[in-house]
DNA sequence: GAGAATTGTGGGAAAAAGTGGGAAAAAAAG
DNA sequence: CTTTTTTTCCCACTTTTTCCCACAATTCTC
């Protein structure tokens, strides 16, 4: 698979689209893309095929009658809606997940390899100062040789 | 099978109806569900087969002779009742599930791929913010590679 | 740097979905 | 048995979504 990286401004029509960089589109290999809520107030974009990797993976480890399963269900598989790329290259954000992730027209796209996240470009900018000092932390963490 | 997902925020009218989702409907290859009070304040709904298959297995891993099996048979199976899609693709909910779930006009219905949930808006906000601490322990918990 | 191709943007029109409410049927009350 | 209320079914209207096309901007090629 080609490498689906980059970090691009782009911005939300009145209509809710957001046009995806031509860039990102070329390495994913699908026309169709999963959109669901993030950890942090951000989207995260799948494969169809990722994406069900992901939830198969949540479901097998959780029963609906346990409270952190439900959790998770309720947080990441809930909002999760499928979205197709028109042929201009742009998908239509369902309202739910404009509102999770406070997008205005102004945003984000994030390529990271297996996913892409759709960021408020305010609040990007806000997440990436306020963990300065984390990100210092754990690039110190890491033990990666060879590089 | 289609994708289950998605949050919507729907509105209950005068006469106890309340619409789910053409993205919800699509997917459930069904136009009669199974309603039953949820786990939280929120009512579950499943197509006939899934609910078969979950009454099932809660009366083979139970005794009526045990106190906390009865409570799951009265809390769980006893008030589920059966609601058709009408031609719109409403259904009506009994008042008594209504009254449960403390729905008002606001409300949210959730896809979670196996299960349909109900919730009153503004309750669901409630329980999203008072286990946002949890879910951010949960979410740090999972160990999900290549992702 | 000019022309050509690709990419991005906006908006109109058609289709689909959602909403409200009236009328018929069924149930309940008198 | 008649009247009233509730429920169900259906239709018409409104809103939203989807699809498509035309133009603007950018990038690439020669």
């Amino acid at each position: 698979m080609e490498l689906v990286t980059g970090e691009f401004r782009n911005t939300l029509d009145d209509k809710g689209r957001l046009s995806l960089p031509a860039k990102l589109r070329a390495g994913l290999g699908a026309n169709v893309l999963v959109v669901t809520q993030g950890v942090d107030s951000c989207l995260w974009l799948f494969t169809p095929e990722r994406w069900n990797a992901l939830s198969e993976q949540l479901f097998a480890t959780t029963s609906l009658f346990h409270q952190q399963a439900r959790i998770i269900q309720r947080r990441i598989i809930a909002p999760a809606q499928e979205v197709e790329i028109d042929k201009a290259g742009r998908i239509a954000i369902p309202q739910s997940l404009r509102e999770f992730a406070g997008l205005t027209k102004d945003c984000i796209v994030l390529g990271i390899t297996k996913r892409l996240e759709i960021w408020d470009a305010d609040a990007y900018k806000s997440w990436i100062d306020s963990t300065e000092a984390e990100f210092a932390a754990a690039s110190e963490a890491l033990d990666i040789q060879n590089l």
